[in-house]
DNA sequence: GTTTGGCACTCCCGGCCCGCGAGTGCCAGT
DNA sequence: ACTGGCACTCGCGGGCCGGGAGTGCCAAAC
């Protein structure tokens, strides 16, 4: 299979190549299947529509395009696509205006969920699609500062914040009343062992706390690790922000059946991180096209994704629009933002 | 005109109201204009199809139901469906096994944010609409404690927290360095001054905060209220969760048009507040029908929303939904789930 | 005078047919 | 290998029609 493909595309000289480029692009411009003349005109190939017909007789037979019906143009696969997005389309950078934009509205957020926020909008804005960002992963961050603070009787606060910015806070309960002096020395002990500690470590270092407390305050301390477990583990990447859903109503008709399903798609947190998470290992940026989606409801949908981090990656961002979307602005306006947020976060560590 | 409604209604026999009230059932439960003899054969009112039809023509005339076309069954109006919820919905409580999820699902909430968002799909899920929740107001909210937290160089984060369990936290820098000790006199004097306070008072009370500080403190002082400043009153109201947009992909032929500028409505804290905020002085629940929502896009939307809060009303909930959609069910699930969210914040107090 | 059965009328809806046009595949000629 | 020509296919929109649901009105009955 994978050894025929190659032939195929090797098979194919440049004009046939450029014949997919065509019907890809008007496609996508025109949400309407494209005939041979068109293809002739519009795009000065030098050649004649019959000829173009040639062609696209073998692009349908090596399954790049199809027919929906007899007496149509062609309209492009999911391979065709992916053909294209791999070789044909030369990604057409943001304009500077975009770009200033992009600058502009990021710089004045003013903390991480600000970030996020912007960002997703940002994106849904550029690309016209719905977009979705991931909050930076637990997993991936570490510790910078952990905050306790009393609210009066035994009800405490812990607020964890982490080196991309991120802050957890949670209120809890102990069964032990404790002084401030005593909160104080749990604060110290916990930022000790945890400041600048990766996430994925911490189970590990929380273990060992009870252990290094004070005899006295053993009690709140395993009390209190609890917390922290729950915290730390228990919901590890759940948050992810969604924008431009109305966009999705623009695309009715190409969505028909599966626009409720979608919707409610977008409304699971696990679904969206699955789309989002299955990055190709190392690659920066992801395009995954109709079939390529494991999931039902998303075989007629390409996903743009791009991972983001100050150095590594700490979490993804997306777009999320019907097959037949604008892959070169789509990429390239994923790749900007995910570059610039990247930059905000590696000045804010 | 209101002198004329009024009439109108005297003027109705009981059968006559009978008649809407079965016209209004029927087409929400069938989505179809309803005929006369489908009236006088399903609901058992002991006259004949033609006497259904001289009442529907006398409903008709006083502007409670019309006719799509000519040889059509008849489709209540705005108007009609007003009278229904005002004089002849029999509000139809929640099920013993239904009361007992909403509880057990709410009570399981481990803070506000974990409320509201629960609450929001809950309400989504009882009315299969879309549900709004908006967080406590600020506005109505006091100020329980209010902590400073270095997080080294001149970097400091602040979190306020209200009464009503909302958490606000923002990361700012001064322009000078302070101590660990310095910190902590701010944060004593802020709180002493600040505890308890309700929020709309606050601005005053901060106005005053720079003079009580020692001269050391004095810049920093003032920089510090310039943050309060912009936590307390730049951003009063605005958080909004929402759930349930997936259920507006189920009326698609309703809202045919206006779907997506509804969606992108959605996505508008600004709109949503409208929706929801106007609410009738006092009342307890509002039920807006159609045309009494201002906004154009909502012409075929009705919107039920409650107030809830700890004793006075700190926030409002609600459903949105097609004028057509099942009044008495969607007005006991929110006066329900309002209700409970109450007593939740009455008890966490 | 309220109710009822009867009846003519209206008009939507779905099915059907048909002609137009876009697009194709094939072939013979360059 | 490319091109022009040509017959063919088939979706689409428009027009037509018959069935049926629902109405309004009227005259008779209670």
């Amino acid at each position: 299979m994978k050894a025929n493909e190659r032939r195929d595309v090797a098979a194919m000289d440049d004009r046939k190549l450029e014949v997919l480029r065509a019907i890809v692009e008007d496609y996508v411009a025109t949400q309407e299947p494209v005939g041979s003349k068109t293809v002739a005109q519009r795009h000065a190939l030098g050649v004649s529509a019959a000829t173009v017909r040639n062609d696209m007789s073998y692009l349908e037979e090596a399954g790049y395009i199809h027919q929906p019906h007899t007496s149509a143009g062609r309209i492009p696969t999911d391979k065709g696509y992916r053909l294209f997005v791999d070789r044909l389309g030369k990604i057409k950078p943001l304009s500077a205006a975009e770009r200033r934009a992009v600058h502009r509205f990021l710089a004045e957020a003013i903390d991480l969920d600000d970030v996020v926020t912007r960002t997703v909008r940002l994106l849904s804005q550029l690309t016209h699609q719905v977009a979705v960002v991931q909050y930076p992963s637990l997993n991936r961050s570490s510790v910078r500062h952990l905050e306790l603070v009393s609210l009066g009787h035994r009800r405490l606060m812990l607020v964890m914040i982490t080196d991309t910015g991120r802050v957890e806070q949670r209120q809890f309960e102990l069964s032990v009343e404790l002084s401030e002096d005593d909160i104080l020395e749990l604060r110290k002990l916990i930022n000790e062992q945890l400041t600048d500690k990766p996430l994925v470590d911490a189970t590990r270092i929380i273990g060992g706390l009870v252990a290094q407390a004070r005899p006295e305050l053993e009690t709140a301390m395993a009390e209190l690790t609890r917390v922290l477990l729950d915290t730390v583990v228990a919901r590890p990447d759940e948050r992810i922000a969604v924008a431009g859903a109305a966009n999705l109503a623009r695309h009715q008709a190409y969505f028909a059946g599966s626009l409720r399903s979608i919707m409610e798609a977008l409304e699971e947190e696990v679904v969206l991180m699955q789309l989002l998470g299955r990055t190709d290992s190392g690659a920066l940026l992801t395009v995954r096209i109709g079939d390529e989606n494991e999931l039902d409801d998303f075989r007629e949908t390409s996903v743009v994704s791009a991972g983001y981090g100050p150095g590594s990656v700490v979490g993804h961002m997306g777009v999320l629009g019907p097959t037949r979307m604008d892959y070169p602005g789509t990429i390239a306006a994923v790749r900007a933002v995910a570059r610039y947020v990247s930059e905000i976060l590696e000045q804010n560590r």
